[in-house]
DNA sequence: GATAGTACTTACCTAAAGGAAAGCGCTTAC
DNA sequence: GTAAGCGCTTTCCTTTAGGTAAGTACTATC
């Protein structure tokens, strides 16, 4: 655990970087295509039905969405929850270990972000060196 | 900054947090695609000429490692360095600003072992629950 | 001067993600 | 009984990421 930190920082590229090479590659995936994100984004500012989903993501086809959905069932983000209502009401709210995504979307967030200044004051430096 | 943090933890889903979504869904666009991990991981691993990287990362064509590359550089990933000998030869380094890369890759790494950790524990426990 | 290597570029093709539109089974309301 | 709403599913189409194969400009070597 530790030592792989160290051997990240140091040397990298070797097995235990394939490794973590690995992981960050199935969190991408995981995290990946354009609305699951906004999606638990969106769960996360409270349970939601299909349709009101649907209305908050502007754009997003009833296929996607059911598709998504069911996706993020599967990786344990969002709960599906039937009510026996009449007719029966379908709620969609975000789980506990959906929570354990804050941290690492804030960490993402906040690189991002500066990633962007970091290109944007450089591109003011040299607007076009070639 | 701070202030980002407990909204988003707290309540999440308003304007600050529409922000923040889209800087992560910038990091996603930055470090998305098939090959831009690999490559960046093949040259924190050593400067390499453009044959080395192509035997490097078995499988991806002269085509889409020579975008890659140029996506990266203008990221400010990797640098070109071109030398003057004769034939020229070109050479693909990391440079400084990858580096802070490593931190958040760390921590989307570890997150994606531990989600796949809950996801494979909560399979074992109900295998099929339809 | 023919061959081979380096660092690409160009043209074409395929597969997968995603979008548009319609339908379906259920219900309540009119 | 017909219309309308909900939660989808199905079909078909477009877009795009990526793959294959070939070619180009340069040089060095035989």
């Amino acid at each position: 655990m530790e030592s792989m930190i160290k051997d990240c920082e140091l040397v990298l590229g070797k097995e235990e970087c394939a490794g973590s090479m690995k992981n960050v590659l199935d969190a991408l995936y995981v995290l990946g295509g354009k609305w699951k994100l906004p999606l638990i984004l969106s769960l996360i500012d409270g349970p939601k039905r299909f349709n009101e989903i649907q209305h908050d993501l502007k754009g997003i086809s009833p296929k996607i969405l059911a598709n998504e959905l069911k996706n993020l069932e599967l990786n344990e983000f969002v709960e599906r929850k039937v009510y026996a209502t009449t007719p029966v009401t379908i709620i969609y709210e975000e789980t506990e270990h959906s929570a354990t995504l804050r941290k690492v979307l804030y960490e993402l967030s906040t690189w991002a972000e500066q990633h962007r200044e970091k290109i944007r004051s450089s591109m003011k430096e040299k607007p076009k060196q070639t």
